[in-house]
DNA sequence: AATGAATGAGATTTCATTCAT
DNA sequence: AATGAATGAAATCTCATTCAT
């Protein structure tokens, strides 16, 4: 190999910074070279464009989040546990890597249009949740064919909450609300 | 009177759209213009400038939504009912409006850091509604201290609840999950 | 209609000059806009972007070089004369026109590409003279079926001349060789 | 002797075929290290650039072509002879070898400017074949002093039918021409 | 009053070339 | 010796806004 690349990880993590905090068209090629100390052609050698580079941090960051949420619940046996341990890992994502949930939720609207649809979302992963739950009986049969909604209602108890510390409604940090959150949307999936 | 200006109302309905379609940043002065039909200095006699256009517009549909919500809860007296007039108020305005309901989501996010503090927001309906049951004896005293919180999870029920149906993870119409949202809500809050 | 355009023509004059000068990769937008004295972005008012300005250029240009041959070949009777006439016409725009036809005869092979097929070309006037002088009876019959092979040659012949002084191979003004040129054309289309 | 360089036979094909494609502006070195399945410093090593290669390219080529045509007319003694086999020559060329038959053709316009004029080009060779044949009685008296003239007219015959073969206006291979072409250009040349 | 031309500033992207490994 | 990363300069193009008619 030749050089080893240097300016390929300094520009993620500024592209993510930025990105996050002026959002993804008020960040310019040029920001993201100045803030990873390199040059704006640069960055052309890893990604074809600033679409591409996007798109990667994306992908990137999503599968994360699915890894954590994924790996949560499997560790966990009871459907309470599990709920609260996909809660517990989210929030402690967004506690600590505020950047990349904040980005992750940001740009989702942003790219709905262009993003490939075998792509696994957290989404799914909270409805696979509800489904196998239903299935196992630890959630009752009424349930059934419900699964989606309930899985909006979760998701969206979850992410509000986050929505709501990240604009100073809620005093933070967010961890402090696991228990609560999960009682909240067992609350709603127990009929 | 002057004659009504003539402009005005296709700017505006294209601007919605198109920034629907492409975010506010995502969509240039042409674009508008071309899509409404007029000239692109047109658009400088009724605003000062772009932003001065997008602030315009998503004050005026952030005022529809709050009024629609407090007009819904005006008109009910109990808690329950309450929460289903808000909820089929705003269902109602997905359905028929989408992009309005697009625009004020997608804005907030997109225009956060730019918006000025004094606006009152859909969430501060929801949470006052909350405070309000909680003063009443609606809700249980228990819940005194966790306003927020609960308007959070209410909130995140509605709302990705219509982002399932706007991706297609539910089928629509919206409306159809009134009732069902509404009894999630308030399982959420009845302790 | 608004302010009457007033960079156009200008940029048009600047774009053909240097175009033939430097060739159309070797002249950039900037030079071009310079050259026409005005800005850089009034360009893409007129054209969508540099290919189109190009596109256009030749489309137009390529026109008036066939619209010349047409009209000079329609005026003449005899055969003879309207080969005399098609050459003395190109000719005489070379002399006065140099960078037009310069600029035709650089472009056809860079373009020849992105050309669309239904462009009649100045090689097809020449190709249905012929033609037409065989049907006649101007020319033998013997050349039936050989109608394109003769237009080659006598292109050739024009061209290869027209190229020769533009390389001070020979020296200028063109038009001094129509009658010899003419004349070996039809040497060689008469047996 | 060192082992031969391995790249720069690569190197040269790629070039040769992207420059056809796309012209010598519009080829980037990436291109070219791509193509050839090579870095793209790999090019540095073999010319000091990509003016360097450009030139040694044509030159290399212009010099094939033209070593083809002198040893093709030395071999014959008569001057129809030697325009035939001048002719048979370079059709071959294009028939085996379209890619370096059009390098040279369009490189020539492309580099007018920036050629050195101390070489020797094909034009050369037909414009001496002509003068030579004049001085040898092979033609009559009255061509002297049209020798350049007559040399365009028969380039002209033989390079336009070749364009019309490439643009298919004429059907292929370009070879089946050779005797019409040659016979087309004696008639011009022989009063 | 209303248009569309024009613009300055800046965005993104490309390119030939050099450099570090 | 050979690679692919990095770069400065320049190219193309976009944009919100102003201007002349």
């Amino acid at each position: 190999m030749a050089r080893p690349p240097k300016a390929r990880l300094p520009l993620k993590q500024a592209a993510l910074e930025l990105f996050v905090e002026h959002g993804v068209h008020g960040t310019g090629i040029r920001d993201i070279a100045k803030h990873a100390g390199c040059s704006e052609a640069a960055l052309y050698r890893h990604w074809a464009n600033k679409d591409a580079l996007v798109n990667a941090l994306f992908r990137e960051h999503l599968g994360d989040v699915r890894t954590i949420l994924e790996q949560a619940i499997a560790e966990e046996a009871a459907f309470e546990d599990k709920v609260r341990a996909a809660c517990r890992s989210c929030y402690k994502l967004y506690d600590e890597h505020l950047q990349v949930f904040r980005f992750v939720l940001l740009v989702q609207h942003e790219l709905a249009k262009s993003l490939p649809t075998d792509l696994r979302m957290p989404q799914d992963v909270v409805t696979d949740l509800i489904k196998a739950a239903v299935v196992n009986g630890d959630l009752r049969r009424e349930v059934k064919g419900e699964e989606s909604l309930m899985a909006a209602a979760v998701i969206g108890i979850f992410l509000e909450t986050a929505v709501f510390v990240l604009y100073n409604r809620l005093p933070g940090p967010l961890s402090r609300y696991v228990e609560q959150v999960t009682q909240a949307a067992l609350r709603v999936v127990r009929r």
